[in-house]
DNA sequence: ATCCTGACGAAACAAACTTGCATTTCGGGG
DNA sequence: CCCCGAAATGCAAGTTTGTTTCGTCAGGAT
């Protein structure tokens, strides 16, 4: 939850660029990267943690190293898109743990998925639960990911 | 660059269900919750990051909040399959920081872009830049994201 | 049976984080 | 032009966390 109207100045950005990179990276080399002592750092830190600037510290895991080695898009396209069943597909998607990322679009489909599986048996069934399963999915459209070129979470900061 | 052939065990998954979800964990704590001293924790922990089990630790910055308020996806669709293309248009694609994800997929399209922009006009620019520029590109679709309904790299562990 | 390997916990140690406080910086009146 | 208050800073002390050491134990191979 924001806490209040966060302006980010340019030590600000200089240090989410460097957290989003490696946020174990010490508050002192930090410090020492944008010319401001540790406790500064950690103030502001601290700050842009409470206003929502930074929304988490997480450790990035290898999907196939967990048994999830495939990586699968699916445009789903409603038969309604009343805002009730919009509602219901949206905390349907969520609470699917395959379901990585889940995206509310425009255009023309109605969500994009995300979706991490152990096998294609596995996606099958999955896809049975979410899309079958509801009377409200006209139709989807399934990519298979060959490559995960670039995968990341990672926002360009200004200056 | 994993370094061996990772076989991970209950405790190696707890710790990093825990960890996929805050890495500031202390150790500590960590060791309580899945009844481990907290050394056995940190090797745990720096055993999974030389193997490449946990790919990095990163803060995660809300777009929002530093200007790029705007996510969307593209789907790509190239003229040529050539190896050749195909590899440069990863390069290309990868370069730019507004390509926050880039996968290589098999289906209706080559490629499937994650972007983030600061308004439409950025947008514009940007197809400009990788798409009208380039001679390999036949098609492209756009998405935006009204609704970033559910957001992170998360992957279901079992057990 | 013995050795070797790998992992563990307890304790000592080092490093990082956090807090208190005096000082500085920066704007906006007076 | 100066003064004042709010906000941020650096330093130093205190606390927590991370890291290493070391002795022990279990399992497998010799």
């Amino acid at each position: 939850m924001p806490a209040s109207p966060p302006s980010l100045d340019s030590f600000d950005l200089a240090i989410l660029a460097i957290l989003q990179r490696d946020n174990t990276t010490p508050q002192r080399l930090i410090g020492e990267a944008v010319n401001l002592s540790a406790p500064a750092v950690q103030r502001r830190i601290k700050r842009m943690e409470q206003t929502g600037v930074i929304a988490g510290n997480v450790a990035v895991v290898e999907p196939a190293a967990v048994g999830h080695p495939i990586t699968i898009f699916v445009e789903v396209e409603l038969e309604s898109e009343r805002t009730e069943l919009i509602d219901a597909a949206k905390r349907q998607f969520s609470a699917a743990p395959e379901v990585q990322q889940c995206y509310y679009v425009t255009g023309e489909a109605d969500f994009i998925l995300v979706i991490t599986v152990a096998d294609m048996g596995a996606y099958e069934a999955l896809t049975r639960k979410l899309f079958f399963d509801s009377n409200n999915v006209r139709k989807f459209r399934t990519f298979v990911a060959m490559d995960r070129v670039k995968v990341g979470l990672t926002v360009p900061l200004p200056g």
